[in-house]
RNA sequence: CGCGGGGUGGAGCAGUUGGUAGCUCAUCGGGCUCAUAACCCGAAGGUCGUGUGGUUCAAGUCCCGCCCCCGCAACCA
């Protein structure tokens, strides 16, 4: 009987598009999983979608559809998604799947019959417009930081899970398991922050919204979105049901993979839920680090291209998988750029791995009419690199048991390396024009050992590049799939000799990268800016382009009197102005901060765009734009005013 | 204020229990021609944020002080 192992994903929100930082915990966790069915481990691998919550309700509303509608449809875009990076899952839960719902309910009441769940009142700062409880210190000056708009204290029945009984329990559960929480970092953080200063009871229900697993005994409350997204790692395997093989089988979960942003949960809340339900806990929660972009923060100015869909178009979802699993370290974060993506794929997949067995394969046909030579095993020709590839799977080995991936594809990697350098010692052309036996038998040697290795390669590349392994078969014609398993690392010199090789394309064809980055520049969709920068640096260089006056009259221009102005409590730049246009007034959201204390704008008359669509920022909608001066960078600022004092709300022309 | 992470050759990072400072990319020089202008060899480049601080025979590594950056933390309309 193989021994299971049982991985899993967070479930995505719903609220939006996946991107490139939800590719790498599913790819991640991907290879991971094929790499335990190589091993002979029966994997089960799950990954699905959390679609509850009011931040869904909203936003279906929005768009004037059914929640469940809106859900379904960015439901099968993840799909599409995992499908087209090669993601292996045995399982997709929805949390809005019947059978997860009706076992939800049921865990649920277990835990309220048991007295862990009880009724009690929550009383907080309710935002009646915006639907939410704020915490004391998240006000401000009492109002609502969503909406600014004053919170009342209201107080409500709600049911809450006795988290406080189980603290003692789980501190020792992850003093006495090291391996619990990984990295041991992360460990130190849930103690020190949240369980040695004491648990406070959590409040599992809501009443605010409707779009979720109701209480069965009491429907007007829905189930807290965290207690019933957690619970998908279970009921997805028949927890509480008819059927529990699955969970007999698989449960407690080897490896659960997820973001440092919540880990805490992971942790906290769902560790209690199980000791509650008298379960066994995971054996590992994995909280790995995330790919950050380039410059620190969101930088869509960066011009960095951040869909996996496209990037993989562009150069193969071996390539995306590759720079995922390679750039970001263990238990910290890794940069992404355009710039150190194709980097990434050129140095490593293009130039080493690519070329290599280009050039194997070349030079067996070349020398050897295009077979693969028969030559003695034991020969001094090649005894590193037999050495060298018979030490990388037990490094590999190593690396995966501490799921340190970068570091295992490093290993695999020094073995291609190795073999670029072999050629080089060897110099085969030469070989090959010198009419001696001897040198022959060293040419065969060299050639062989070259397609062993690159047999070796590809066994070990499987989990991570699945699209490329079969490729490098296919080269070196191996159909039989005993000569593709990782028991078949264990000897040196499997490989047939014999079989014609057959030539192909590239595995990774080499990029141009200055002319590649500017393609990408063209490319980028959500990035107006970086289009309107050059854009604009063009026209510098041309003659200026005018616009007609019909587009200059289009702008409504005003002038505008601030009445107020106070700090955006959620921002480091932003003021919120309140400003009189004749007998209108309008709240103006400005990054301003910097340049002006309050009192040097409450009553100065300002130059406004009156007609600028609305938009929300921080939570507040700003209803006009302000005009300003201002030098490179932003060192120097100043507000546009009229050289003569003018009456609010005049147009300007 | 707080909690956490970090400051090592141009860029990105390793440096386990203290013992000659490494890797990848970039740069420069050379070699080779099987290969995807790829590959191989070599070189230059670092007072390891700082304190003429402490411990030690010995400190990037341990202790103390200080400075700076980043995340937690919904952002320039």
């Amino acid at each position: 009987m193989n021994k299971k192992f049982y991985i899993t994903t967070p479930i995505y929100y719903t609220s939006g598009k996946l991107h490139i930082g939800h590719c790498y915990t599913t790819v991640a966790a991907d290879s991971i999983a094929r790499y335990k069915r190589q091993r002979g481990f029966d994997v089960y691998f799950l990954t699905g979608s959390d679609e509850h919550g009011q931040k869904v309700e909203r936003e279906a509303r929005e768009r004037g559809i059914a929640p469940k509608q809106y859900v379904d449809e960015i439901v099968a875009e993840f799909q599409s998604l995992w499908k087209r990076m090669n993601i292996s899952n045995d399982g997709f839960v929805r949390t809005t799947d019947d059978y997860h719902e009706e076992r939800v309910q049921k865990i649920f009441k277990k835990l309220y019959d048991q007295g862990d769940i009880y009724k009690s009142t929550y009383s907080g700062h309710y935002c009646t417009p915006c639907e939410s409880f704020w915490l004391e210190r998240q006000l401000d000056n009492d109002c609502c930081p969503d909406c600014g708009r004053k919170t009342e204290m209201v107080t409500e029945e709600s049911y809450f899970f006795r988290m406080s009984k189980y603290a003692d329990r789980l501190i020792e559960h992850i003093k006495t398991h090291p391996d619990f929480i990984q990295p041991p970092s992360r460990a130190n953080e849930m103690l020190n922050n949240f369980l040695i200063p004491g648990l406070e009871d959590l409040c599992v229900s809501r009443t605010t919204f409707s779009w979720g697993i109701p209480v069965d005994f009491d429907p007007k409350h829905v189930v807290y979105v965290w207690l019933d997204a957690l619970s998908n790692y279970i009921t997805k395997l028949g927890y509480l049901s008819d059927d529990d093989s699955m969970y007999k089988k698989y449960w407690p979960a080897d490896v659960q993979l997820v973001g440092k942003e919540i880990v805490r949960f992971h942790t906290i809340i769902w560790p209690i839920m199980l000791m509650a339900l008298g379960e066994p806990l995971p054996k590992q929660i994995f909280g790995h680090g995330w790919l950050v972009l380039e410059g620190g923060k969101m930088s869509k100015s960066k011009g960095n291209v951040v869909d996996p869909i496209m990037l993989s178009e562009r150069y193969g979802v071996d390539a995306i998988r590759y720079f995922l699993l390679r750039e970001v370290p263990f238990g910290s974060d890794g940069v992404f750029s355009n710039k150190t993506l194709l980097t990434r794929i050129n140095s490593d997949l293009a130039n080493d791995l690519g070329n290599l067995l280009s050039r194997t394969v070349g030079m067996i046909e070349k020398y050897n009419d295009g077979v693969i030579p028969n030559c003695n095993i034991e020969s001094n020709v090649g005894a590193s690199v037999r050495e060298c590839a018979l030490s990388i799977p037990k490094q590999v080995d190593i690396h995966m048991a501490a799921l340190k991936i970068p570091e295992a594809l490093s290993s695999i990697f020094s073995l291609v390396d190795e073999c670029n350098k072999f050629v080089d010692r060897m110099k085969p052309w030469e070989l090959y024009k010198s009419e001696e036996g001897e040198k022959r038998a060293d040419l065969n040697a060299v050639l062989y050992h070259l397609a062993e290795s690159l047999r070796f390669i590809g066994i070990l590349i499987n989990p991570f590049l699945p699209d490329t392994a079969p490729k490098i078969f296919e080269q070196l014609n191996i159909t039989n799939d005993a000569l593709k398993t990782v028991e078949s690392l264990a000897k040196f010199g499997s490989l047939k000799y014999g079989i014609a090789v057959k030539k192909g394309d590239s595995l990774f064809p080499r990029i141009d990268i200055a002319k590649e980055m500017e393609e990408l520049q063209k490319l980028i969709p959500n990035s107006e800016e970086s289009e309107v920068a050059e854009k604009a640096k063009q026209k510098k260089d041309e003659e200026p382009s005018y616009i007609d006056y019909e587009d200059f009259a289009k702008i409504d221009l005003r002038l505008a009197k601030v009445i107020s102005c106070e700090e955006v409590k959620r921002s480091d730049h932003l003021y919120k102005l309140t400003l009189k246009m004749g007998d209108e007034t309008r709240t103006v959201l400005s990054g301003i901060r910097n340049f002006y204390e309050p009192d040097g704008l409450i009553g100065k008359t300002l130059v406004m765009v009156a007609n600028l669509k609305p938009r929300k920022l921080c939570g507040i909608l700003s209803e006009g734009m302000i005009l300003c001066a201002s030098s490179e960078g932003d060192k120097e600022l100043s507000a546009l005013t009229t050289i003569a004092e003018m009456e609010d709300g005049l147009k300007i022309r």
